[in-house]
DNA sequence: TACATGCGGGTTTTT
DNA sequence: CCCGCATGTA
């Protein structure tokens, strides 16, 4: 214990068992199996099954237990029945793990758990059930962020504005950003509507939904959002689910939008039966100004009374059985709508509300657990917990300075060498990073090395071109409107209708307002395409007419392999040469493999883009690289956390938007990182990174500095020479480096060559990717192959080039050697700069 | 119509 | 550095 034991919640020391109740009951006949092993705060937030209850759970405190708990009781005290639990998550991973620990706490009951999922999937469900209700079919497709761009850009287009000045990618953030708290197109204050395209943000907002209506289709913000609509407009749907709902739990609550928030508050009133209108749900008063204010905390302050204006509880209607687990230190999601002040103002929100603290850890180390208490310490306005831990001081936090990100990269892996040396799995080992770039360097070293390592979160598998391609075909089987399915699939493979077919397509679609697909029915009846063309479209046609058909007599995977076969996609990956073509058809059949766990083909299509997140086997012992936000929820026993940095971590972009608010976000995100770890927290920065493929000095993170001496050691890289390493880490012993102008004679690249001399016997190593790329303009695959000749080659014997030799390079022309490493030359070309190649690439002159 | 080449611009986190 | 986009060519 290095903290001292304060009781932040000193009305939880007198905790007595209450008399009376379900909690007594359940405890009548000998405290059940599964209250066993609690602790009193964990076995109240389980018992108080009655009112709203927050319970505010620390890292590592057993959340997750509580929540699993907490179902498993009301269910066997007979409270409700599992179809009137409602029980919410942020991901699907969450979800499923809930999933799995009920399951193992009552036996296999878990499939009588229907409303046990993420906010999306359960607002996709209730949508589907009165589509009709919110101009929809139950068929609806689900767009996901590539189709809305590309909707966009239509939209754009056709109201003539220029998409370079005012890009998609913008207005689908703006649009994100008002479906998040809650916005229909005629609630978006005038003057946010009108940031956008010359003041038409909300016009192109409106035509939007529009056009998603038309096109039988749903983003994922409206899964919510019209969900809150079909509430508001239909009081007997909403009743209907308000008495369903018995207890409602909610995950993660810190991570809630206000869209999120405004869909709860919905359900968790006791359903009345007089209520025709629920006024005031508009909330257009926390739209403050987000831009240029300090933070967006500084717009609303607990006490306001702008939320609960219309829709509070009644006198005669108190408040539902709603239990909310979070912790306010852990809101990483701001940047994505999620509002922190929805957990600081829970009792506000739902009054008289219960609050329960978990800040028992059984996590982490005394050292581990101290330093991210320290360091979050720092924040204001939050909740304050205080973990403790009764486990061992264990381990220091490290903290090493590597000279570069590639020094960084290989002290990392050496350290993970030498632990899977003294017999540590590689499973728990996990190295968090703050931005997705900084993976590739550990990859890059990895592969070297030959450890096994998987990448987490990366794309997701339907993100893939060809499950996107594929999903493409049967959405256009399954909903004949969806033009965006039918736009990305009609030239691919390529059949020879090409942007001019399309445009004519959209024409007369346009103008008798039908679907494309509808309009190359019609199309190919004429004689307005070229013979060539048009029998092709027909082709297409006929093929989806008998896919249509052939619907009904197989089953889905069948249609999915015939679908796939007929149409040539399997074929054109196939034929292709390129290095992927071989996984993207592994992808394919792994499609269709996945597509056997769903009843039909709209039960699949329904689930794909909700819950399609693959996990890869985890069954290989293998180090997990992945950012710090998917590692929300995970533990290892040995956390690297590489990167910390000024700019990137905290990260430049939080500080400029969000100032003193994205400031405080990051640091949650470096608590999170921190207590990711149960024995070992090994904390890296650089002095030099790459950015946008220059180098650029950086200053180790203030977080560093936030640290509590007690628990943290400054250590040497293992990776090098004593760089980084003393105590005296700071911005300014780094501050006079020699300046340096291209990327190769960086002092980041000398280092790395001095260092692979010193380092003898090990190969190569990482660094002359850059160089590979160099020789061959030829995509993908060449690099590799070239670097791999440069590490076999490097091991040898120095060139016989001497320093200011003039040389000739096939693709360079002429040029004059700057610097030998090896039989790797730098030299500087007259025409071509400065380039790195293997001398046999170039000839004396 | 399909492919090659050159240009400018953007780069956090994700249901 | 990598991407998408626009332009030009077979």
């Amino acid at each position: 214990m290095t903290e001292p034991n304060k009781r932040a919640n000193p009305d939880l020391s007198g905790y007595q068992p209450a008399a009376g109740g379900i909690a007594a009951r359940a405890r009548a006949s000998a405290a059940p199996a599964y209250l066993s092993g609690l602790n009193p705060e964990q076995r109240e937030a389980v018992e108080t099954l009655d009112g709203p209850v927050l319970v505010l759970a620390g890292a590592g405190t057993g959340k997750t237990r509580v929540l699993t708990t907490r179902i498993a009781h009301i269910l066997s005290t007979g409270r409700a029945r599992p179809a009137e639990i409602l029980s919410v998550t942020f991901t699907n991973k969450a979800a499923r793990e809930m999933k799995l620990r009920l399951g193992q706490m009552l036996g296999q009951a878990v499939e009588g758990m229907p409303w046990l999922g993420t906010f999306h999937s359960i607002g996709g469900r209730i949508l589907r059930y009165h589509a009709e209700l919110v101009q929809l079919t139950s068929n609806f497709t689900v767009l996901d962020t590539d189709d809305q761009i590309r909707l966009l850009k239509q939209l754009l287009a056709a109201d003539n504005i220029d998409d370079k000045r005012w890009p998609a990618r913008m207005l689908a953030g703006l649009i994100d950003g008002w479906k998040n708290r809650g916005l229909t197109p005629s609630q978006v204050p005038a003057g946010e509507a009108a940031s956008f395209g010359n003041g038409r943000g909300g016009k192109l907002y409106a035509a939007y939904q529009e056009r998603l209506k038309v096109l039988n289709a749903a983003d994922f913000g409206d899964l919510l959002l019209e969900n809150i609509r079909l509430f508001r407009e239909h009081p007997d749907v909403l009743r209907q689910y308000q008495s369903r709902f018995k207890f409602i739990l909610v995950d993660e609550y810190q991570d809630t939008n206000v869209a999120q928030y405004l869909w709860l508050r919905l359900l968790s009133q006791a359903p009345s039966s007089s209520s025709s209108s629920l006024p005031g749900l508009t909330r257009q008063s926390i739209i403050s100004q987000e831009d240029g204010s300090p933070g967006r905390d500084a717009s609303r302050r607990p006490g306001d009374d702008d939320r609960t204006s219309g829709d509070v509880a009644a006198p005669s209607s108190p408040p539902k059985n709603i239990c909310c687990v979070g912790d306010d230190d852990q809101s990483i999601y701001g940047w994505r709508g999620a509002e922190v002040d929805n957990i600081l103002r829970f009792d506000h929100d739902f009054p008289g509300a219960k609050v329960i603290r978990l800040e028992r850890n059984y996590r982490s180390t005394g050292h581990i657990l101290a330093a991210a208490s320290h360091l979050i310490a720092h924040n204001e306005g939050r909740l304050g917990k205080t973990l403790r831990t009764e486990d061992v001081d264990g381990e220091m936090v490290t903290v090493t300075g590597a000279w570069d990100s590639e020094e960084e990269a290989r002290g990392i892996g050496e350290e993970i060498e030498q632990l899977q040396r003294q017999g540590h799995k590689l499973n728990e080992i996990a190295i968090l990073v703050r931005a997705s770039f900084q993976m590739r360097e550990f990859e890059d070293r990895f592969v070297t090395l030959g450890l096994p390592y998987r990448v987490i979160g990366g794309p997701r598998f339907y993100e893939r071109a060809e499950i996107r391609d594929a999903l493409a075909y049967l959405r256009v089987i399954n909903s004949p409107a969806d033009d965006l399915a039918f736009e990305r699939i009609v030239n691919v493979p390529k059949r020879g209708l090409g942007d001019a077919t399309v445009q004519l397509l959209h024409d007369h679609a346009r103008k008798r307002r039908i679907p494309l697909f509808e309009a190359s029915r019609l199309v190919v009846e004429t004689d307005e395409l070229k013979p060539k063309a048009r029998s092709s479209l027909r082709g297409l046609i006929e093929n989806f007419e008998r896919w249509q058909v052939q619907r009904n007599a197989l089953s889905h995977t069948e249609l999915a392999e015939i679908v796939l076969d007929e149409s040539g996609y399997t074929e054109m990956w196939q034929k292709d040469r390129s290095a992927d073509a071989a996984g993207r058809l592994e992808n394919l059949k792994e499609l269709v493999r996945s597509m056997e766990e769903f009843e039909n083909l709209q039960g699949f299509l329904e689930h794909i883009s909700l819950v399609m997140d693959r996990d890869g086997a985890a069954d290989e012992d293998a180090v997990s690289v992945m950012t710090l936000h998917s590692a929300k929820g995970l533990e290892f026993e040995t956390v690297f956390l590489p990167g910390w940095e000024e700019g990137l971590f905290p990260h430049q972009r939080a500080l400029d938007d969000q100032g003193r608010a994205g400031l405080e976000e990051e640091r949650r995100l470096a608590h999170v990182g921190i207590t990711r770890a149960r024995r070992r927290a090994k904390l890296y920065f650089a002095t030099n990174r790459r950015i946008h493929g220059t180098w650029n000095t950086t200053i180790p993170s203030r977080f560093l500095d936030e640290l509590p001496q007690a628990n943290v050691e400054i250590t040497e890289s293992k990776g090098g020479s004593g760089w980084g390493g003393m105590s005296g880490y700071g911005p300014s012993r780094f501050d006079n480096v020699e300046s340096f102008g291209s990327s190769y004679s960086t002092p980041g690249w000398q280092r790395a060559q001095a260092q692979r001399k010193n380092g003898g016997g090990r190969s190569g190593g990482g660094g002359f990717s850059e160089s590979g790329a160099s020789y061959s303009s030829s995509p993908r695959r060449a690099p590799f192959t070239i670097e791999g000749e440069l590490v076999a080659k490097s091991t040898g014997t120095d060139s016989d080039f001497t320093v200011s030799d003039r040389v000739f390079h096939q693709k360079f022309g002429y040029g004059q050697v700057t610097k030998i490493d090896g039989n790797k030359l730098t030299i500087a070309f007259d025409k071509a700069g400065e380039k790195k190649v293997v001398d046999s690439f170039v000839q004396r002159v």
